[in-house]
DNA sequence: ATAGAATCGGAGAGCTCTCTCCGTTTGTCG
DNA sequence: CGACAAACGGAGAGAGCTCTCCGATTCTAT
């Protein structure tokens, strides 16, 4: 277990400070080196030594998800919100296409997302199951009112967001203009010549 | 250098045996385990020592585009193949297809394909720009007869491969049924609304 | 100010990976 | 068959990474 007795005895100041500090830097190292810079790289960067770093953060795992794990919350919460919205078929899209949007600028991010057996969101986590019923729910409304094709699952739509997110960072990198999210969704549109059944 | 100088000296006899047997045990260990496979695993498998893998392919690098430089080169010659077929279109989503499912059956292909930054394949290499360039002309012609939305660069187009092959890859893993390669030319196909202008 | 606890720093253990070196074994050819 | 070049095997060098350990340092409460 880790270090951080959360209530029992409250850090040093020196120590609460360092922390943020290192929380601070390792976001940024993250998000633009990604999931495999090394722990000892993100401590040069942020001026510590590496003990201290570890004092803080046990693992590197532990890091990644005290800097990841709340963006993912996000994006869950997100998709709570929209699971009644008006529209399902916009909610969908628009869930997903932001999603692709925010995580495409934050390499760790995209890794985390995409890896599925990589570091965090390994599946059994609460939070990928989290994820995984907030994107599933959004889905069988959007595809209930006929805006989405019927054939696709969860997993399907999944693995889309992965593929999207590896393209459009890509994309991204190069300073592309299309928009990644887009196209997938345009494909995973149900055709319209097929009139929703709305009983 | 490497080590076979093509016609100067003929590889003895046990050699040539050995380095096919190489050959055969890296094809099936890339398949299976992909690009990080490591060196001495695949000297293990075949069952000699790593010195021997070492003395037929220089480095690591040199192994994995012995084996899978000539997939890339098919991928290649197909696309030249049909770059004057008669319905422009399906030579584009069908060459797009078959990218995607002959190379989401190996891991290895899928991650030089998908890396760009990774192993071979990087650009500048002169198999990297054939690839660009026979895509770029199969989606030429596909956009003049109005298949597939005109928006899309050659390079949106790749990006967009890369993307489908990790989606499914991760698809075919878990044996998904939905084909990625589909929905996704789903979304680069041009609404059929505005028809094609045949001038 | 000072004792004592909390924190820091970074050397280094232990692991994995790529690649080298050279003593030993094996094929080939007169 | 016997000599000699060719090929083999695998220990180990060197680099990188995660994580541990503990003496040195800094904070804090009195």
């Amino acid at each position: 277990m880790g270090d951080d007795h959360s209530a029992a005895r409250p850090l040093r100041a020196d120590a609460r400070r360092n922390r943020e500090r290192v929380l601070q830097i390792a976001q940024e190292a993250l998000a633009s080196d990604g999931l495999t810079i090394s722990f000892d790289e993100i401590a040069r960067r942020a001026g510590f030594g590496v003990g201290t770093v570890y004092r803080h953060f046990p693992t590197k795992e532990a890091l990644v998800e005290a800097v990841l794990l709340g963006r993912v919350e996000r994006f869950v919460a997100d998709a709570r919100a929209l699971a009644t919205a008006e529209d399902a078929g916009r909610a969908f899209f628009g869930w997903f296409t932001t999603v692709v949007e925010q995580a495409a600028a934050n390499q760790a991010l995209c890794d985390m997302l995409e890896s599925g057996s990589g570091m965090a969101l390994r599946p059994g986590s609460t939070l990928a199951d989290d994820f995984a019923a907030a994107l599933a729910r959004l889905l069988t409304r959007a595809q209930r009112v006929g805006a989405v094709r019927g054939d696709l699952e969860a997993r399907d739509v999944h693995d889309l967001l992965r593929g999207c997110l590896a393209a459009e960072r890509r994309a991204r990198a190069r300073g592309g203009a299309v928009r990644m999210a887009e196209v997938i969704c345009e494909g995973m549109r149900a055709k319209s010549s097929a009139p929703p059944p709305t009983f």
